[in-house]
DNA sequence: AGTGATGTTCAGGG
DNA sequence: TCCCTGAACATCAC
């Protein structure tokens, strides 16, 4: 259930699998809702002899740039993930995409939950425009961020939450840098202060840049947790302040964390620390 | 065994 | 405009 800090590191272990540069020779799919926008038949015949060109990410997207100047645009939602690419095809359980590349490596989208999207896209900045900022760039400033955030109605956690405000932030992250801040998931929007908006912008920076340092964060072991490509774990679930982390003790102050619902989403903070 | 929860997003409706 | 709900699915912990 990848959030910035997944997707990006998800991103970068693709580039080392060092399919770039290389044309597609075969596509499969034996799921079809995981293809947004068309018929399997029409990716495949869309993709194959084209070659990829870059690999980036936007938000919690990933994006494989083609040499028809057009865009594959993969979503992992909750459970997608890409396995270690082989040279033998076949077809395991929960495996619904095989892209081949020309040293006939499969490269293999695998999603528990099949809700991944797969999306052909021709104008890219169209597609994106709604997005909010990216908050790992130097241009996320205090300003901005005030700006995204508005004082609209709500509370703070679900405004964060929204990909139009921030792009990236999802359940885990949004919980450990409204703790960073001291702010309770609950608060209205317009009852936070510009200091607290500007502590708020640092602590996301801070949590998405120590996930992405980490290599993002794998809950547990079972079928759904976050792997990156190949299997391999991220390390960020020992640096995490209150996901998860519901009657043990706050590092900070020794209260007990509580857990709530909120937005539809479990939601983790200090009684004593937020306010 | 049944029930609720799970890291995401989208559409629909109040 | 904003947010809650349900839906898209499979698995896991009670
Ligand atoms: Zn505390």
């Amino acid at each position: 259930m990848p959030e910035l800090p997944e997707v990006e590191t998800t991103k970068n272990d693709l580039i080392d699998l060092g399919f770039i540069g290389q044309e597609i020779v075969d596509f499969k799919c034996h799921w079809d809702n995981i293809l947004e926008n068309d018929t399997c038949q029409n990716f495949k015949s869309f993709l194959v002899h084209e070659k990829l060109l870059k690999l980036w990410r936007r938000a919690k997207y990933i994006v494989f740039e083609l040499s028809n100047s057009k865009y594959l645009v993969v979503h992992l939602r909750m459970t997608g993930q890409f396995a270690k690419p082989k040279l033998d095809y076949e077809h395991l359980k929960h495996e619904h995409v095989h892209i081949q590349f020309e040293d006939n490596r499969w490269l293999v989208y695998k999603d528990t939950r099949k809700f991944g999207k797969f999306t052909i896209v021709s104008d890219i900045d169209a597609y994106f425009k709604h997005l909010g900022p990216e908050p790992l760039l130097d241009s996320f400033t205090d300003k901005i961020f005030d700006q995204c955030l508005g004082k609209t109605k709500g509370n703070i956690k679900s405004r964060l939450l929204n990909q139009l405000v921030v792009a990236g932030l999802g359940n885990i992250y949004v919980d450990e840098a409204l703790y960073l801040s001291h702010i309770l998931p609950t608060r209205m929007v317009k009852d936070v202060k510009p200091f607290e908006r500007k502590l708020l912008r640092k602590s996301i920076q801070k949590v998405l840049s120590d996930g992405l340092d980490n290599m993002g964060t794998s809950l547990g072991t079972g079928e759904g947790n976050y792997l990156s490509v190949s299997g391999r774990r991220g390390q960020n679930k020992q640096r995490l302040k209150v996901f998860r982390r519901e009657g043990l003790e706050c590092f900070d102050c020794k209260s007990i964390i509580l857990k709530v619902k909120l937005a539809s989403r479990g939601t983790h903070y200090c009684p004593k620390c937020q306010s």
